[in-house]
DNA sequence: AAGCAATTTGACAGCGTTGTCATTTTGGCA
DNA sequence: TGCCAAAATGACAACGCTGTCAAATTGCTT
């Protein structure tokens, strides 16, 4: 019934350690060696106990996967990209939801990294910005891989263990699309201040109106949060009192936010893409399933979270040469759907 | 750096085996001492090892949760209400996200199970319904705990490792709600015929019509998936060519369905509940997201799942009597929003 | 105070793997 | 052929905890 590594060993004719090697592909095992060991792994169907393994060796089998968000989506992706890769290593993950303001997060943090000795995290946004997180982690010696929101130069001078989504140059684009289809009185319902994200797509919003000379008037920003709820409140206030603003268009800080606008919306009676246009940010699930569908910019989470794990994975390991670079930097890219049309008036 | 057992056995003047007998809460160990090693325990701020536990230990710390489910929110709040019993019992969580229909899913299975040793399962439908599995887990002496759909009756005659949603009962009240309303001709767009929810609710349906003397009319039904397309779908096949049945309302299958249903209707230009009514279920954030918001039928899947998590925790750990027992039956209960209206002629 | 069962504690050997370091084998070269 | 460095393999002791079983302590009872 419980096949050890013992057993292989006997069935193939070498040590233990030898066994251990093939499983752990280290080099220095002669191909004759190797193939006979395999061999038997296959006939015995050897499964490696991992709490044997985290046990003896220098490091864990298991990474964690650290986040603090309410979307569902997000988190979902996120998970499976990591898993995905997981599987293939034949590592455990760890999740960890949490919330970054809570008094004894960081306590609940070491708690977790002790107790299962992570071989590496990976952290999300908004805590992969938490400069505390990061020292701590520093200290601690434990390797992590950071998911932010930033620009491709950014990457090239970052330290070799960040993934980067190039939000400012998402909202660019959003944002030209936008002026494109004839709108200059364009709305930006923001998301959590203290995500960095929202400082960049604010950015690209503000980089594209400037290359198109278009005054920026900060009465159309509105200072929310990435919810639903954030959504409809920053709508309504944009456009309550008959929009004395002749706002024509607002951009969603994520589908969420996009979503609650078209809520409001539809509750003051205006029509999309008629009357206003909106866009999203993301394209979870969620967007298509607004009506109208809404237009937004692409984010692949699950392959940024797979890449993720890549990165956490060759530090982690063997170091092996072959999957030497690995790409930082993502860039959403647009889909357009019903959400926005061309301005009329 | 790094605090075992033994330093704290020292520091508290016992044997490691007495510390170990006070972490994992065995009996017959002195008040006094008791107090002495879990002081220890503070001052040095102990975690004990998980690896090193599974591998000495009969069973592993650390249970797994299988879900086959593309609803997000579902599965986000499955995690949520595991993962929280999990941290106060010292456990780990492995997810274990799989597709019921794919060849080697049992195998994946097993290797999951044999590496990490796994203390026990949580099951969530439609994986907990299929017998194989049950099966092989029996053969296999794997712990596990059900998630069905099933009413309060069938959960007493079951075994002791289920855990019931009464879907029958909440389709009778959301069926009898819109009876109530003035509807006769309710549609009903089901989800995947292979869950045995979708069978369940449709019986909560037929009878809700039974105990109102309303004539069932098998071309009301539409049998589709969990999906917001399949929601889609539906509508448009139900209200096909002006509507020829006279359908007042629908029911989706559940909250994504009913967004889908509430989606093709306005594709049709039909007001919402004005002309139609919609209904969706579960109650998940999605049925707040949509215009008008969804009525539905709550039914909490954190603490769902929470109660799974304790009742496996219950067969698995020292039976501890005090918390005996466990309830097994939950009924979700009608949240009526914007979706549901009087039916107007 | 002695005797005894019940309770509480401890010594020690594993759990299944990997790290260390010693030993054997290999293959290239004189 | 013989020698030697390099490559491949193996023996054995950890890793930090728990299970087993034996020893010590407790608190009754007589």
């Amino acid at each position: 019934m419980k096949v050890t590594i013992n057993d292989v060993a006997k069935l193939a004719g070498v040590s233990m350690k030898t066994v251990s090697r093939v499983i752990n592909k280290e080099p220095s095992v002669r191909k004759k060696t190797y193939d006979q060991v395999m061999q038997a792994v296959k006939e015995l169907n050897y499964q490696p106990n991992i709490a044997a393994r985290n046990l003896a060796g220098t490091s864990s089998f298991a990474i964690g996967l650290v986040y603090d968000n309410p979307n569902a989506y997000y988190v979902i992706d996120m998970q499976n990209g990591v898993l995905s890769r997981c599987r293939d290593e034949g590592y455990e993950l760890v999740i960890h939801p949490c919330e970054s303001n809570s008094e004894n997060m960081a306590e609940e943090f070491v708690t977790m990294i002790k107790r299962s000795r992570l071989a590496g995290l990976v952290l999300t946004p908004p805590l992969s910005e938490q400069q505390a997180i990061i020292d701590m982690l520093d200290e601690l010696g434990i390797h992590y891989v950071r998911l932010l929101s930033g620009r491709a130069q950014e990457a090239e001078s970052s330290a070799n263990n960040c993934i980067f989504v190039d939000d400012y140059a998402a909202a660019y684009e959003i944002t030209e699309h936008l002026i494109q289809l004839g709108h200059n009185k364009i709305a930006f319902v923001l998301g959590d201040e203290e995500h960095k994200s929202t400082a960049e797509r604010l950015a690209g919003y503000r980089d594209a109106l400037k290359a198109h000379d278009i005054k920026q008037d900060d009465t159309l920003l509105y200072h929310g949060t990435y919810s639903f709820e954030s959504g409809v409140k920053g709508a309504k206030a944009l456009l309550a009192d008959g929009n004395p603003n002749q706002i024509t268009a607002i951009l969603g800080g994520n589908d969420e936010v996009a979503a609650g606008a078209l809520f409001a919306a539809r509750l003051m009676n205006i029509e999309i893409p008629g009357q206003l246009s909106i866009s999203g940010f993301e394209d979870s699930p969620f967007s298509r399933q607004t009506w109208p569908k809404l237009t937004t910019a692409h984010q692949a989470n699950n392959i940024i979270s797979e890449h993720a794990a890549r990165l956490l994975f060759s530090k982690t390991r063997g170091h092996r040469k072959n999957d030497k670079e690995v790409s930082h930097v993502f860039t959403p890219s647009m889909v357009v759907r019903e959400s926005t049309g061309r301005v009329t008036q």
